[in-house]
DNA sequence: ATAAAATAACTGACTAGTCAGTCATAATTA
DNA sequence: TAATTATGACTGACTAGTCAGTTATTTTAT
């Protein structure tokens, strides 16, 4: 369930056998993630991963389980190195909470919406139902700590008087909010009418800080 | 395509079969939304759609050509009275664009977030991309009339005083995008950590209010 | 070194099952 | 009775997962 660290990879010597696997099951997650992405996961064929991996299927099978597990496997993987740039930005040297939410928001931007990560945020969305496991995963590994640093930028701008203390049911939600409808808007939405991020950005900065102003 | 309005149906007798074809109908298109709902499109089985509606499945191919047909359908169909309802929101009678802004959120909340149509707004985020025809429709029909709405309410403001005049991109994305996550919240992470809607509003217009105040 | 033996990784044809859509037959209504 | 509407068994295309056999790599023996 937990296994985002990797059993202590100290230096082993790493044979061209063990190499090759890795290489496979990198390029494995890849194509499942280009694949989920592209059609979902009911409608997402095994034989579809293989091929885009460069891999008979039954290769598939030696790396996963099931499908299901690949599915999970895939999104395991692609947040797992987010994790731990998350909790880098809860224990960050005191600029003022302004700036840190902006810098924790940029972060989110870069990080997040212009990578092809946003599309594994709309696969939680529209899988999460059906995959409890999986919607408790990124609950508690990714939604729970990113609330817990904006948490705390929010109660740093409490302390110093930047912020006003409205002490809203959902205020995190609130926040991050604009960057989730971004990330969505560009994936269903941009063809009948784009979405420059940048600008976008700006925008919900601008409306989110002065919302919490004192 | 833009079928929206029925052929006016001005006083048809109704005879006994063709009341009942149109109950058959509806009864299709609940039971089709509770389906794709359910397990998204491509795993929704047309017999349990026919079993949900007391109906033979040969049936649902006399109301419905196909599988997608299906699906657009009851997309629309549960699409179609909300529409007349934020045509009126436009031309509403002059109360201060606080608390007009107000009460369309309001709307927002009590006609989709807390009714089964966020269902539907999930399924238009899951499977948009794969029906760049209904997101188009989507687009067209809800999306830019409630942004028409909005807008008009945020000039208003700003005419007044009441609101600054900040032309960002995307605002209008911006100030319902919290509405949106509310409702994605609901169906993926509740059971993780429950959201309650009522105090989870007054954050999002307390919030937006204050982010647009001059 | 070199070859032979052992092991690990890979392949793709196959199975068992699923499901959208059809159609011959039956029931209902006019 | 004739016309319309409904049924559900059936078909054929499709796919997750398997496994007997093949190929590549590593180890051991000479």
């Amino acid at each position: 369930m937990n296994d985002l660290v990797e059993p202590s990879s100290d230096e082993a010597p790493l044979s061209r056998r063990e190499q090759q696997k890795e290489e496979k099951n990198k390029a494995l997650i890849d194509a499942a993630l280009a694949v989920f992405s592209r059609v979902g996961f009911a409608a997402a064929k095994m034989d579809d991963v293989a091929r885009e991996a460069g891999v008979s299927k039954g290769t598939v099978y030696l790396y996963f389980d099931s499908k299901e597990q690949l599915f999970e496997e895939m999104v395991k993987a692609n947040m797992a190195p987010l994790m731990t740039e998350i909790a880098e930005n809860l224990a960050r040297p005191s600029i003022s909470a302004t700036e840190r939410l902006k810098a924790h928001m940029k972060f989110f931007y870069t990080k997040i919406l212009n990578t092809n990560r946003r599309q594994i945020m709309r696969l939680i969305m529209a899988e999460g139902p059906n995959f409890p496991h999986l919607a408790e995963f990124y609950h508690s590994n990714v939604l729970s700590r990113g609330q817990a640093v904006i948490k705390a930028i929010i109660q740093q701008g409490i302390d110093s008087g930047e912020f006003r203390d409205l002490q809203g049911h959902g205020l995190v939600q609130n926040i991050v909010a604009g960057a989730l409808v971004a990330g969505i808007w560009k994936l269903v939405f941009d063809p009948f009418q784009p979405l420059d991020l940048d600008a976008y950005f700006d925008t919900h900065v601008d409306l989110i800080l002065n919302g919490l102003k004192a």
